[in-house]
DNA sequence: CTGCCTGCAAAGGATTTGCACTCAT
DNA sequence: ATGAGTGCAAATCCTTTGCAGGCAG
């Protein structure tokens, strides 16, 4: 029923990874489908996390090859991840731009470590309850517009997480 | 000379420790002298970085030690960390809004529950070259009031760095 | 004196890497 | 066929922890 559905994104990545050159393999659809689910349920998964996931989805697949996965799909651009204070790295679905849905962080990240849009959600992270959630969209534009005119650096909205308390757990 | 100013800002933490009951310890006094000399030369520290240096101004402190320390300083006040995007976790001696940096204004703060912020400014860090740099002060106060009007979020605009890239690393 | 803090060493846990093999193309 | 990907296992790396003793207060 929904399985198609879900596959819908799944498929795109698995497009884009075919026009690179890059191989279709059990591991790297179990590791897109793994991140494809979370990220509609707008979980943050850990390549740990992911790892265990994809475990119990695809056993054969090693926690090895789940962390060489995630580092190849991100460098090919079908995969974005998005640091949080302190407690780790989480990874996402690099949707083309596409149907930027709620929860979703939707980032066109190039090659390695040189794109200069990171036109995604902003995360936002509260340091008491540990909740991750999306920030509303262009709430780092003024800052981003700041930095470049201040100091000429260009802010990558959507890489790293801010911290601070959720509503729930603002001491009122 | 400079030694005494470098006192300064250590003998201030000191104290601070001494009204808490905490202990003055070689330990601590050789952490605290370290973050503030790296402060003073703008440099970050990552709790492994500080303990190198411990070890060479005082051999007799284990490197344990450093992290205990690290975390009951923080834990104290006296110590403030900021996370940068993958690369870890800085320390910096939480000025007591006093000489921070030119132009910051001291944060309102409400709780302790988790964080007794202090070093007051944003951080940027550069995901080329790994520099890290302060933000002119106020970047994110609009962030903040967006966060804190949309979702009720309080932001701890210090406590996490932004990432991009900086003016040396942009691309033409 | 007391017990907080430390040194030491060993455990821990997440991520990485060398190597040989397999399978996607 | 052929080399990109993978499985396996060992190696790292940073950080934490249990315990006994030492020093600050």
């Amino acid at each position: 029923m929904n399985a198609n559905h879900d596959g819908d994104r799944v498929e795109a990545a698995l497009g884009r990874l075919r026009e690179l050159g890059e191989r279709i393999t059990p591991a790297r659809q179990a590791v897109l489908r793994v991140i494809d689910t979370a990220d509609r349920a707008e979980e943050h998964l850990s390549a740990e996390h992911i790892g265990e996931r994809v475990a119990t989805l695809e056993p054969s697949v090693h926690r090895a090859t789940v962390y060489r996965t995630l580092t190849a799909l991100t460098g090919a651009g079908v995969l974005t991840h998005v640091h949080l204070g302190g407690t780790g790295t989480v990874y996402h679905l690099a949707t083309p731009a596409s149907e930027a849905a709620p929860g979703v962080s939707p980032a066109a990240y190039g090659t390695d470590v040189s794109e200069p849009h990171g036109h995604g959600h902003t995360h936002v992270q509260c340091v008491v309850c540990g909740r991750v959630q999306d920030a509303p969209p262009g709430v780092l534009d003024e800052a981003a517009r700041i930095m470049r005119d201040d100091l000429g650096f260009e802010l990558d909205t959507s890489h790293a997480a801010l911290l601070g308390r959720c509503a729930d757990c603002v001491p009122t």
